[in-house]
DNA sequence: TCAAAAGTGTTCATTGTACACCCATGT
DNA sequence: ACATGGGTGTACAATGAACACTTTTGA
């Protein structure tokens, strides 16, 4: 007896991805979503997505959505989860794969977000997102977390010259608790991947902050997942 | 323009689970693995799996699946991560979702190695396994890494009744070196969730060791996330 | 001159790590 | 009596956390 079936006798499903696509502006991490075109919840808010095709890996089709909405060829994306209820997409039977990506909103060009109804918002409005996409957020915000605190990946939704405090206010959206600006900077400067510019950012302050960048060698360091930032 | 292609036009694909079934023996983690029974790739060594079903979650599936291979009803399990390149299955496009699970060897049914043509194997000898089934193991075994590493699940594979030398010898395994004990055992029972007995289990000393169970409130701490046995 | 954000060190508590000997017992 | 695995404590290092004042400069 065998505990496959065979191929040609089993069932097929349309599988989706569905991106969970970061920003961070103002103090604030926010959420693309476009307003969905297609019955059924049509109009309502939802993550970005689309069908996988034949022709293409899961991965691929990820980074064709993705690419179709931010313009960006090489953001940073990873897999979080695949969600399989039987009814989760009351229309039909989906099975969906979930990627987050980081961007930084300065990039972004805005005209896409007219050409496709899409919208940032803050995390605090994800309630109002279709099906289960509240909970994809959910999982990739516990993913990104967790990721963050491991590894130097926060720096995707930073500019690439950012000043110490840009950083800080990054990683107390992410924890959504103050950290101790001393201890911070201490601890970021400790690990020794970033760079101090010789330029200042003056838009906030009379006195400037100065730019820091990634330090050209920290890709190597990256491998080494010692990187923490949380408290 | 819409991002979604339409439900009706788009493509529907095979989707399968496959099983990482760990058990833990003989200070070592061994994998359950079965031999093939359908082309391609017949006789080969392979993780348990199955396609999954109209009428079930993506989950359920994996339980099913889980179920007919250990006789088990509720064991540890957790999703890992989908695996969606063209050709992973040369014989056909699959896309394959993988869970974890967790099994204390001493429970295990014997005959259903039989039945299934089903063998432990050591991690070692994940070679051999087909397809992609050993990138499978490896994305599966660092997730149990790090789960262990924060979260009480490691004593699923053991016994209910465990010495405290058995548990060391588990993280060992898990994380492939040796630990000092002294310290090991100031750890775990500085965490405060195991009781000892007084029974001792004699089978591998003269002096005999005390067994030890999960305190009965172990479950309400596992939440708090804050258990680490890693060095 | 003052408002507003940038920048900077020390102390203490907690946790991690290295390390070596005695204990109990069945044969 | 001895071999075998079980069990224990201390000292030092590293990391984390709490905490307040000075600097710069444009308006």
């Amino acid at each position: 007896m065998s505990i496959l079936n065979t191929y040609s006798h089993s069932d097929r499903f349309l599988v989706a991805v569905d991106c969970i696509v970061f920003g961070f502006t103002n103090k604030e991490i926010r959420l693309l979503t476009f307003k969905r075109a297609i019955e059924p919840e049509k109009g309502k808010p939802s993550l970005i997505g689309g069908f996988v095709q034949s022709d293409e890996s899961v991965e691929d089709a990820a980074k064709r959505v993705l690419n179709k909405l931010t313009g960006i060829e090489n953001l940073y994306m990873e897999q979080v989860a695949t969600y399989g209820a039987i009814h989760r997409d009351p229309a039909a039977r989906v099975i969906s794969v979930t990627y987050f990506a980081l961007i930084n909103l300065e990039d972004y060009d805005e005209e896409l977000l007219t050409r496709y109804d899409a919208k940032w918002i803050p995390l605090s409005e994800c309630q109002d997102l279709i099906f289960d996409h509240k909970q994809m957020v959910d999982d990739a915000m516990a993913l990104l977390r967790r990721k963050a605190s491991a590894f130097a990946i926060g720096f995707n939704l930073l500019p690439e010259k950012f000043t110490l405090t840009q950083l800080q206010s990054l990683y107390e959206a992410l924890y959504c608790e103050a950290l101790d600006k001393r201890n911070f900077r201490k601890k970021v400067l400790s690990l020794e991947i970033l760079n101090r510019l010789d330029e200042k950012d003056k838009r906030h302050s009379r006195k400037g902050a100065y730019f820091y960048m990634l330090s050209d060698d920290y890709q190597a360091k990256l491998k080494k997942e010692t990187y923490s930032f949380s408290k």
